[in-house]
Parts: C-alpha cells; structure tokens; sequence
DNA sequence: TATTTTATACCAACTGGTTTGTTTATTTTT
DNA sequence: AAAAATAAACAAACCAGTTGGTATAAAATA
C-alpha cells in the first residue's frame, strides 16, 4: 500500500493555482510554493519534473473543473429540453447566476485568462489545449440556442455562434472588471443581463 | 534644439507594451525590451529610474490612449444627444464596433486585463489607477443611460449601474476570448449583441 | 568667433541576488 | 521493500540595477 502521494500533489496544485491566479505564472516561483505548502524542493520536483509540467497540470486540473461545472448546469436542465428550448437555455444560464450570486468577494479569476495574458510563455500543446475547452464552450451553447431556434422560426437571422460567445465573454470580462473595481456580485448581474438579452431576443418574435 | 530622448522614451513604451500584452509583466524582462529596441541598459534606466517606474508609465500611457477613444466617441455623438437619447447611445456604441470591425488579427488584449492578471505585483497607486479609469467609463456609459432613461419613462426596474459595466465586461472577455479562439471579428460581433441588448430594452416598452 | 562648459542621451561591463533544476544521501511512512 | 518525502549543496542561466565613461549639441564665456 503506497503512501498517498495524491494529497500532496494535490496540495501543490491548489496553493499554485491561487498564487497563478493573483501573481501571474512567471511571477510565481517555485520557493513560493514550497513556502505556502511547507513541502521542499525534492518533494515538488518528485511529483513534477518541470515548472512547465506544473503549468500543463494546472490548466488540465482546472478545465476539468470548468467543464464539469458546465456538465452538471447541462445535467440538471435536461429535462426542459424537449417541452421548451427557450426555457432550457434561460435555465441553463441561471445555474452559473445562482453560482455566483452569493460569494462575499469577487471570483479568484480564470486560469484561461491567466495563461492568455502570458501567453508566449506557454507552448503550443497548452494553448490549443484553452482553445478547445473554450470552443467546447461554444459548442455546447451552440447547440442549446440551435433548438430554441428550430422551435421557434425567427423571422430575424440570428448569428448563433457569436451569441453562444457570449456566456464565456462576459465571464472573463466580468472576471477582469470585478477585479478592478472589487465587487462580488458584479458577475452574477453581468449573467443576468445575458440571460434577459436571450430573453428579449427570443421571446417576443415568434 | 536639443536631442530628443522622447523619441527613444516612446520606443521603449511601445515595445515593452507590446511585449507585456504577450508574456505579462514579470516574464518581460528589461533585456527582452533592450533586444528588440537596440538599445543598452544605461538608456533604459537613463529613461526610467526602475522597472516598476516602467509598469507605472505604461499603464498610464495606455490608459490616456484609452480615455481619449472614449472622449473621441462621445464627442462624434454629442450632437444626438438632447433629440434622443437611445440613439446616442447606440452611436456611441456603434463607434467601438467601427473601431474593431476591420482589424484582421485578434486584438493585442488590455493591459488593465494583463496587470489584473498579476495583481500583487504591482503597488497599490497602480492598483487603484486601473480601477479609477475602469469607473469612468461605468460612469459615462451610467450617464448615457440614465438620459435614456430620462427621455422614457421606463415602466420595468433597469440597474444602469450594471448596464454601464457591460461594455467594458464586453471589451475585456472578448479580447480573452478572441486570443483563445484566434479570430479576429469577435471583439467587433460581441460589441454588437450589446447595441442589440440595448435597443431591445429600451426601444419596445416607452 | 573661437573656446569652454554643461546637460542630455547613451554605451559596455559588472555586481549581487534569484531562479530553475540536479544531485546525493538520509529519513519516514505504509 | 517500495514510495514519499527531507535536507543541503550546487550549477548555470537570468535578472534588476549600478558604475564609470563617452558622444554630441546647445549655451556660456572669452
């Protein structure tokens, strides 16, 4: 029975996540880390033989919570889907509001962003790695306002690949402002306003 | 008629801006920016006593350069302004979707966004100049759309304070996202749905 | 008008400290 | 015994910032 190493490693990628989200990847140093987890040198570099190693789990440890974050709001309206797409699109949004609508500071920030706005320093393998994650994004959206639009023929056209952009635009963007002007509930009513525009786009015109 | 060290002053301004919105601050290196302007040590710190008087001077560079785009805009608008407030407004917005319609790559990003992303390591006068300039452009727009507002007396609650917030929360992700997805039309398409937000809002219900 | 002085703009080499990563030997935990 | 860590020393590269000095042009002076 091996000692469980998992924990550490876990440690690791939690106490860098939230240096990386406040600090910046190359700002954050190694020592850094050690000093926040109390581990050494020796123990770091057994569980990740490179920094750009670290970088390359971090981003796939948080994906993997962003995506399923978006599994589980796609899960719990399910069942909408085939009464009324409207309904479950609008709901859909509403799980990432009552996400967000009760934290007392601002959200710690996005590592896609993060890693974007440092992006020369990562290689290409993790840059098409964000791409995809977000494209799923986009994807997924895509395919939610797809059937509100084969339910209800609008007479309007309507560019459904940039109005599925328009969840992970304002929550990145929301990220950044409620950063700058330290507001907590700043996302959830950026949200909001995206969930009453899919509203007023669809509803009215039948 | 003496020699013009502004000239080499704004190289190393536009270079280093250049090369933070790519790498970030901390991984731009004062040697990154002396090898892509020719220059040596000595003319940098002949120009900037620090690299931090550096992160000082950038963001206040671009922060100038931002404002006046806002003040530019509201300047070709002014006119609209007491015949319908809804419309200046929307020209008001119309303005930045022109400014980023014909770019044909992505936008080289923000550097309010990149310095966000770093936060601690930037003193807390820089902190709080990012956040100052954030707000007058939530107070112009709350100024926009109070008029509209005024000019229609709204029968539904509107939270303008919000509403002001989401064209720079627009800006900000779009420029995210955009980097991640590589396309260059994104910014000026997001820009879009908000005049379209806005028009549905306040157009239908008087 | 010729000469000296001064301030500006810049260069080349160097210094002290930090960073990532390695190595080796030892200890703890299961 | 295998896995998971500690401890400490080290190297190579890099980094911010310093120092001492040079070229040039304008201004002051003789």
């Amino acid at each position: 029975m091996p000692k469980d190493g998992q924990l550490t490693k876990d440690r690791i990628l939690a106490e860098s996540r939230s240096l990386v989200l406040k600090n910046g990847f190359a700002a954050t140093s190694i020592d850094n880390i050690l000093e926040k987890t109390g581990l050494t040198k020796g123990a770091f570099f057994y569980h990740f033989k490179s920094k750009s190693e670290l970088a390359k789990a971090l981003i796939e440890d948080f994906a993997g919570e962003d995506i399923s974050y978006m599994n589980k709001a796609l899960d719990k309206t399910a069942t909408i889907n085939e009464k009324d797409a409207l309904e479950r699109l609008l709901q859909f949004i509403q799980e990432f509001i009552d996400m967000m609508a009760d934290l007392s500071d601002p959200p710690p920030g996005c590592l896609y962003a993060s890693y974007l706005n440092e992006t020369n320093q990562f290689d290409e393998d993790i840059r098409s790695y964000i791409t995809s994650t977000i494209l799923l994004w986009r994807q997924t959206l895509e395919l939610l306002i797809g059937n509100v639009l084969e339910q209800r023929k609008m007479s309007i056209e309507v560019d459904s690949k940039s109005l599925a952009d328009m969840l992970v635009v304002i929550f990145e963007g929301s990220y950044v402002v409620s950063k700058a002007v330290n507001e907590a509930d700043l996302t959830a009513k950026q949200l909001t306003h995206l969930k009453n525009y899919y509203q007023l786009l669809f509803k009215e015109k039948k």
